[in-house]
DNA sequence: CTTGGCACTCGGGAACACAGAGTGCCAGAG
DNA sequence: CTCTGGCACTCTGTGTTCCCGAGTGCCAAG
C-alpha cells in the first residue's frame, strides 16, 4: 500500500513544510530531496499518500500539507529522535544546577524549555500523591492557632493555617508532632489517610480533639491539592509562529489548569515520549496545536510529567529530543537534592 | 488656553473612541454627545487640542485619536474612578474569602482582576523586605542536612535545603531552634541582619559552626529572594484585544520579572491608583500598553502591589475601580489570616 | 512503472476606480 | 470675538478586474 518510496515523499514534504511553513509541490520536492526520481512520479505518489489521508492541499493546484495522520506517521515511523548538542547539555546542565528549592527548579525548567523548544513549556510540580512524607512540622502561630507545613521527599512544601478548638500548650504540641512524624515519616502520600487513623490512639486522651482538628486539616490538604501544581512559560514563542489564528484559544486553554493537567497526558514509561498531534488531543480549541510530554522522576518512578506545545508544523525530532534531555535533567536534579 | 468645552471635546473623544476602536470624527461627536455646538466649531476645537498635542489623526482626513498625553488629562483631570457594582463586590469577597493559603489567594486575585477587568492582571507576593518573622523552623532531613523554613506574618512561606559542616544532634537543633526563634521573632525582615549577628553568642561554642553555616544561607535567602515573586494571567485577554501588532513584545515583557517589577512601580500612598500610560512606562516593547496598579496592605502598611496591563486604550475609570476594589480586598483577606 | 508534455485551475498581487468620511478654510451671522 | 454652514479637497478602504505563476491531473510513449 505505501511503499518505501511513498514513505520517503512523506517524510520529505513534512520536513519541507515544517521548514518553510508552505505547502510543497512536486516539483521543489524532486530538486531539494534526490529521490531519484521525477517530478511526475511524486505526483503520483502524492495522490496515493492524499488519498490516504496523509497529506491535503489547501486549494486546488497549491502544494500538499501533511494531515495530522501525516504528522502521526511520521513521528511513529519515518523521524528518528533528535540528540541534543552537547553544548546543550552542559546547558542545560549548568542552568538546572543552580537552582536551590523545588520553585525555582520548576521555573528554570520552563524557561530552559522554552528556550531550548522556542515553544511553550508546560511543567508539573512533583506530584503529591506519589510523593512521601518528608516532615511534618506544626507551628504555634497563636494561643489557638498553628501553622500546618507539609514537607515531600521532592522538596514541595505545602502549608496550612489551622483554627484549634481550644488552646493548647507548647509541649503538648513538640508530642503531637513527634507523634505524627514517627508515624508519617517516609509514608506515602497515598498511605497517609490509612496510616494517621493510628496517631489519636498514641495520644493522651485530652489532646486527641486538637489532632482529630489537624489531622482532618492534613488530610483535606491532601486532597484538595489532588489537583496538581502546573506552570507554563514561553507564551512570547506563540506570537512569534505564525499563530494569530487561534492563539486566543491557546491562551485560554493554557489558563485553564485541568485542560493542562490532561494535555500532559497519562504516564507512559518513565522516559517514553508522548505526542499528541492535532485534533488528537482532548481540547478542541487546540486544534492546531501539538504536544510532547514526557515523565519525569528520581530512581524509575514517575513523578510528574513535563513537555511542550507548539503548532502541529513543529519540528518533531527536535523537540522530542530536547523534551526527553531536559526531563532527564531534571530527574537527576531532583535525585540529588 | 483650554476652555471647558474643549476638555468636554476631549473627554468625549477619549470615551468615544474608548467604546468604538475607531478614530472618531467631529459630525459623530456632535451627534451621540450633546455638546450644544456644531460639528464646525468641534472641528476648531479639535485644531486646537491637536496643536496640543492631546490628540492626532492616524492620517489626513480620518477621525481623531487620542495620545498618550491626552490620556493622561483624561485620567487626571477628567474621569472619576467608577466603582463597582454591588453584585460584583460580593463576587469578589466569597471568590476570595475561599482561598486557604497565600499562594491561592494571590491566583485567585490574578484570576479575579483579569476576569473583571478582561485585561492582563499582575499580582506581587507581599513582599518580603516588609514583612516580619513569624516563625523559623530547622527540620533535620539527614544526619547532615536540614530544611530551613521561613516563614511570614503575612503567609509566605521560604524554604532552602543547608548542607552542614559537621554532624548535629537533634536536641541541639532545637536549641539552635528556640535561639533563633526567640531573637527573630517578629522581627522585621530588613532588620534580621543586624538582629542575628547576636544569635552565636548565645550559643554553646560547639555549635557555633553549625549556627554560622545556616545563618548565612538564612541571609542568603532574604537577599536572593529579594528580587520579589510576581505572577500574572489573563494574556488570553490580550489576544482577544486587537492588539496583534507587538503582541509578541508584551508577553515576553510578561515574562521578564524584572520588567514586571519594575512595571508596578513603587509605592504610592497605600490605596494611591498609579497609570501609566504607553511610553510613559519604562519597556520600549509596552508603547501600546498602559499598566493600572495600586498598592496593598493589611493595616496601613503597603505589602505589595498589584495591577492590570491592557492597551492604552482602555476603561480607565471602570479598570481603575476594579483595581482599586482589588486592592481593598485582598488587602482584608490578608488582615484576616 | 516511470517520464515528459500539456491543458487546466486557482490564489494572490497589481492596477484602478469609487464612495464615504472627515478635514480645513472661509465668509457671514449673532 | 465666536459660532455656523457651505464647499472643495484629501485620504483610506473596498471592490473589481486582470494576469502571472505554481502546481496539478491526465495521457501517451518509453
Amino acid at each position: 500500500m505505501l511503499d518505501d518510496r511513498k514513505l520517503a515523499v512523506l517524510r520529505a514534504i513534512v520536513e519541507d513544510y515544517v521548514s518553510t511553513n508552505e505547502p510543497v509541490g512536486s516539483k521543489a520536492l524532486a530538486d531539494r530531496h534526490n529521490l531519484g526520481v521525477s517530478p511526475a512520479t511524486i505526483r503520483n505518489d502524492m495522490a496515493a499518500l492524499e488519498e490516504q489521508g496523509y497529506i491535503t492541499q489547501p486549494h486546488t493546484s497549491a502544494g500538499r500539507v501533511p494531515t495530522d495522520k501525516g504528522y502521526r506517521l511520521f513521528v511513529d515511523r519515518l523521524s528518528q529522535i533528535k540528540p541534543l548538542s552537547s553544548a546543550e547539555r552542559r546547558a542545560i546542565e549548568t542552568f538546572l544546577a543552580g537552582a536551590v528549592d523545588l520553585d525555582e527548579i520548576v521555573m528554570r525548567t520552563v524557561r530552559l524549555l522554552a528556550q531550548l523548544t522556542r515553544q511553550v513549556a508546560v511543567v508539573q510540580y512533583p506530584s503529591l500523591t506519589r510523593s512521601s512524607v518528608r516532615h511534618v512540622e506544626i507551628v504555634p502561630l497563636a494561643e489557638r492557632r498553628v501553622m500546618l507545613v507539609l514537607i515531600t521527599n521532592t522538596g514541595r512544601v505545602e502549608q496550612r493555617v489551622v483554627d484549634l478548638p481550644e488552646p493548647i500548650a507548647d509541649d503538648r504540641i513538640a508530642n503531637l508532632r513527634a507523634v505524627l512524624n514517627a508515624c508519617l515519616d517516609g509514608c506515602g502520600l497515598s498511605q497517609v489517610p490509612e496510616t494517621v487513623a493510628d496517631v489519636p490512639d498514641r495520644l493522651p486522651p485530652e489532646d486527641r480533639p486538637v489532632a482529630a482538628t489537624i489531622l482532618s486539616v492534613l488530610l483535606e490538604t491532601l486532597v484538595e491539592r489532588h489537583e496538581e501544581k502546573i506552570v507554563f512559560g514561553g507564551t512570547a514563542n506563540l506570537a512569534a509562529a505564525d499563530f494569530s489564528v487561534g492563539l486566543r484559544d491557546v491562551l485560554e486553554a493554557l489558563e485553564e489548569q485541568v485542560v493542562l493537567i490532561r494535555l500532559l497526558g497519562e504516564t507512559g514509561g518513565l522516559s517514553d515520549i508522548t505526542v499528541r498531534i492535532g485534533s488528537e488531543n482532548p481540547y478542541s480549541g487546540l486544534r492546531g496545536t501539538s504536544i510532547v510530554a514526557a515523565g519525569y522522576g528520581s530512581g524509575d518512578k514517575e513523578l510528574a510529567r513535563l513537555g511542550v506545545l507548539g503548532p502541529t508544523r513543529m519540528d518533531y525530532p527536535v523537540t522530542m529530543g530536547a523534551v526527553r534531555a531536559v526531563a532527564r535533567y531534571v530527574g537527576q536534579i531532583l535525585a540529588g537534592s
